[in-house]
DNA sequence: CGTTTATAGTTTGACGCTGAACTATTTGCA
DNA sequence: TGCAAATAGTTCAGCGTCAAACTATAAACG
């Protein structure tokens, strides 16, 4: 039961939300798929927007779990950062399981670039649309997207 | 400019909106595909239940127009639908183009028992999360997904 | 008419993601 | 101290998706 409210709640309705989301996911990455430059992938720019952010020097693990997505694909994504000289690959000298990301200059330029690719992009999109659905929708996403964390960690 | 609001905005905010979507996705695609009985998977799932309750006797083309996703994808997810006979595609003896999508009584089982599969699911998360966040989010989700459409359609 | 243009559907190659199996290292505990 | 359990990372097969090229049919138009 948790916080839950009194009133039921139609399975219909949280089924829209996902499905309105997974909609919503597919036609904004194609859409910035195309803004972005030398064909980076949306995961690849997400990556290097989150070290640059964030702070580099991490290991892949905490950018997997950061992203919600799997150690095998996370694997893959560093791999192609790398293979571009995006990023740079060490060891761990602390645990030696262990790597740490960094960013290459080159790294920080491309994101950069990617910044000023798809800002258009999100300020037309802003524009459009005027502020008010993304700041209503935020905090409610979050809240759901907390959960299915949440829950994927614990029950399984 | 059109209906946008006066105020300026952030595209941290719209990334921000488009990256929770991507997340709620994800998870949640792979919480529903747990429930899902018979390994089919969510596309399929919606598929059957879009027939079901809008009508089938559709084309593949307008299948894919409503769930935004390539025709490619659409021939694949039928040509799988058609091998585990739970829709029955035919010519359309008006265009000769053309096919036409039928649920088969099979098809209306299985949709049914996801049905009952993911029920419980919706639930789970409704009841922990409460209508508010799902309530508040989808007519803003709505809005950004009808955009993303248009402009996808016309601007390219 | 005949020719151009648009549409329905399929196929192919590449991508990211998942889940599971696997190696290597570290930690926990008896 | 020694061994089981947890963790970091890689690899693999399978899936859905996309973009682009392709065939076939229909519609538009001079």
């Amino acid at each position: 039961m948790s916080a839950a409210q009194s009133k039921d709640i139609a399975p219909d309705l949280v089924f829209a939300v996902l499905n309105e989301a997974a909609i919503i996911h597919q036609l904004s990455a194609s859409m910035l798929l195309k803004a972005l430059p030398d064909g980076l992938q949306i995961a690849h720019f997400s990556v290097l927007n989150h070290m640059a952010r964030l702070g580099d020097g991490r290991t892949p693990v905490r950018l997997a779990r950061a992203f919600q997505v799997t150690k095998g694909a996370m694997t893959n994504t560093l791999q192609r950062l790398e293979a571009r000289a995006l990023v740079r690959i060490e060891p761990d000298p602390e645990d030696r399981r262990a790597k740490r990301v960094f960013l290459t200059d080159a790294g920080r330029e491309m994101r950069a670039r990617c910044l000023a690719a798809l800002g258009p992009e999100l300020a037309r999109m802003g524009a459009a649309l005027g502020a008010a659905p993304f700041e209503t929708a935020l905090p409610s996403l979050q809240a759901i997207r907390a959960w299915l964390d949440a829950d994927r960690n614990s029950g399984g």
